[in-house]
RNA sequence: GCCCCCUUCGUCUAGUGGCCCAGGACAUUGGAUUCUCAGUCCAAAGACAGGGGUUCGACUCCCCUAGGGGGUACCA
């Protein structure tokens, strides 16, 4: 049975970059028929575990990475959250301690500092003495008398090589003499991360440790603890990392003033800024930022897109197919094709995933992703009726590609916004009402041919508006841009055939005479 | 410092000794189409980090150098 595990720190946000690992994870199990277990790690006792978890556990809901064993859903080998496992992990020390692979060290911080100082000043490597190392209870009598406490080390091998046969990497290996004893249990009896990590993989019976990159190097005293407990050791695949838009730097959230500096980063903060203004939402740049997962959801990008570009970061099936829904990717994914090199992200691509996956989007889904929005906006009121998503939808069907991610849809507010409190584009109405030689005086004409007009619909309106041009003497450009200023109040938009039909004979008719009387 | 990992167009990548004077995608630049915008279509430009080997033949194998990244904590 093939499990694996994603095991992340309730930290508030989920990270892009996480969630490329969680991805991975869930994508190698769902391949194999195995499951996917998640573990919080809170071992650092932070005191709103369940507030900071939330956006974690909500984010890998909306990207589809659901979990087999974890919190909510629970599991056979819980409890999940390893604040809850601590007795576990002390009494693997203690195993440790019986089996001679661990030690009490009673050696102040200032006495192993001078050592390591002193190895520092020979020029060779640091290793440990052992001087306070308790191998008798009379040695740990004696150091407690003098008001030591101690900490519990690994006795590490001095000598020899460990291979490791990593699915990303191959072979690896590292000599035991370079390895530090390091701490696993603290002074005041907590567990340090890698054991806890050790004693729980193992009592999940986690068999592919799927994980980033900056662990490999931890890998040799994991698996010293592993063969020391007489432990399975599991398989391993260190993925690269995700890295900084144009750089091979690992992705932080931290870093976000620097991505600002990058345009394309830039422009789509700034989008989903205007977005979420719009809609009344957050926009703190702590959680509101490109490299947590949240931004994208808020935006309106779809989840099927986001997976289907954080998996091509770093993973291929061959040279020429980009397109995968989560179905394909379960069916192609394994380990092997994930190469190993760290992969830079990139914002515009994911939203050239974006635009294909939102082109592909049946109309009826894309109106229910849309409509939030607009009622967020209260640009339609909260229980849509039957009528108004129709409009939303002849809406979606004009605007066709324009609309890239759900929150686009508030570039079309003219379509729900009242006839009298239609904004305008100054510098558009000033150009083609205002300053246009004869563009009021055809506006105010075709107006009369628009009132006759039936069926109010696209092709008679275009019909009527080429007719009325030739009738005129004029070209389309004369009054076209007029019209739709008048119309829309902007001077881009949808085809404006379509925007006349959608908005219907009388908004048409009140909304130029509204332009008209404003000049 | 030491250890480990990585290195193909700006970016994501294909390539596992001849199919490669290196293929695709995004981005870029030109052109076409159009009532604006979005799109669509066509075209162009653009990479094997460097140096040694091995081989009839290296992007592919080996070594070295350089660059980048990670680890080296009573962080995770």
């Amino acid at each position: 049975m093939i499990r694996t595990r994603f095991a992340p720190s309730p930290t508030g946000y989920l990270h892009i970059g996480g969630v490329r690992t969680a991805l991975f994870c869930w994508l190698f199990a769902q391949r194999n028929a195995g499951k996917f277990i998640l573990r919080i790690d809170d071992t650092d006792q932070e005191r709103n575990v369940q507030d900071a978890l939330k956006p974690i556990l909500d984010g890998l809901k909306w990207l589809g990475i659901d979990w087999d064993e974890g919190p909510e859903v629970g599991g056979p080998f819980g409890p999940y959250y390893q604040s809850q496992r601590t007795e576990l992990y002390q009494a693997a020390a203690e195993e440790l301690i019986r089996r001679g692979a661990a030690y009490r060290d009673y050696a102040t911080p200032e006495e192993l500092q001078v050592e390591r100082d002193a190895a520092q000043a020979e020029k060779r490597d640091f290793v440990y003495s052992r001087r306070w190392m308790a191998e008798t209870p009379a040695d740990a009598a004696r150091f407690e008398a003098e008001g030591r406490t101690f900490v519990v080390r690994l006795r590490m091998p001095r000598e020899g090589t460990l291979t490791i046969d990593d699915h990303i990497r191959g072979r690896v290996e590292f000599q035991w003499a370079r390895e530090q004893d390091h701490v696993v249990q603290r002074a005041d009896g907590s567990c340090l991360y890698h054991l806890a990590n050790v004693v729980d993989d193992h009592a999940m019976r986690i068999s592919h440790v799927i994980r980033a990159e900056e662990h490999l190097s931890n890998t040799p005293r994991q698996i010293f603890m592993i063969e020391a407990l007489g432990y399975e050791r599991p398989e391993y695949a260190h993925l690269p990392f995700v890295a900084e838009p144009g750089s091979k730097v690992k992705l932080s959230k931290r870093k976000l003033d620097k991505y600002l500096k990058d345009r394309d980063f830039a422009k789509l903060v700034e989008h989903g800024r205007q977005i979420a203004q719009a809609i009344g939402a957050e926009t703190k740049l702590d959680e509101f930022n490109p490299v947590v997962v949240d931004f994208y959801r808020e935006v309106g990008f779809l989840p099927d897109a986001v997976v289907n570009y954080l998996a091509l970061l770093g993973w291929s099936l061959d040279d020429k197919t980009e397109h995968f829904m989560p179905s394909d990717l379960v069916k192609h994914f394994s380990l092997d094709r994930v190469n190993n090199s760290p992969a830079s992200f990139d914002p515009v691509k994911l939203q050239a995933f974006q635009d294909r996956h939102m082109q592909q989007l049946p109309m009826a889904q894309k109106t229910v992703m849309v409509l939030p929005y607009l009622q967020r906006a209260q640009l339609v009121p909260a229980p849509a009726g039957a009528d108004v998503e129709a409009k939303v939808t002849r809406v979606l069907e004009a605007a066709g590609d324009r609309i890239k991610i759900a929150g686009d849809v508030l570039d079309f507010a003219e379509f729900f916004t009242a006839d009298d409190e239609l904004p305008y584009d100054e510098k558009a109405f000033d150009k083609r009402i205002a300053k246009a030689a004869d563009a009021p005086a055809l506006l105010a004409k075709f107006r009369e041919v628009l009132a006759g007009c039936d069926p109010f619909d696209a092709p008679t309106l275009d019909a009527a508006l080429h007719q009325f041009v030739e009738a005129e003497g004029v070209g389309i450009g004369q009054i076209i841009h007029a019209l739709r200023v008048a119309t829309t109040g902007k001077g881009v938009g949808l085809g404006m055939f379509d925007t006349m039909a959608i908005l219907g004979r009388q908004s048409c008719l009140t909304r130029i005479d509204r332009a008209l009387a404003r000049k």
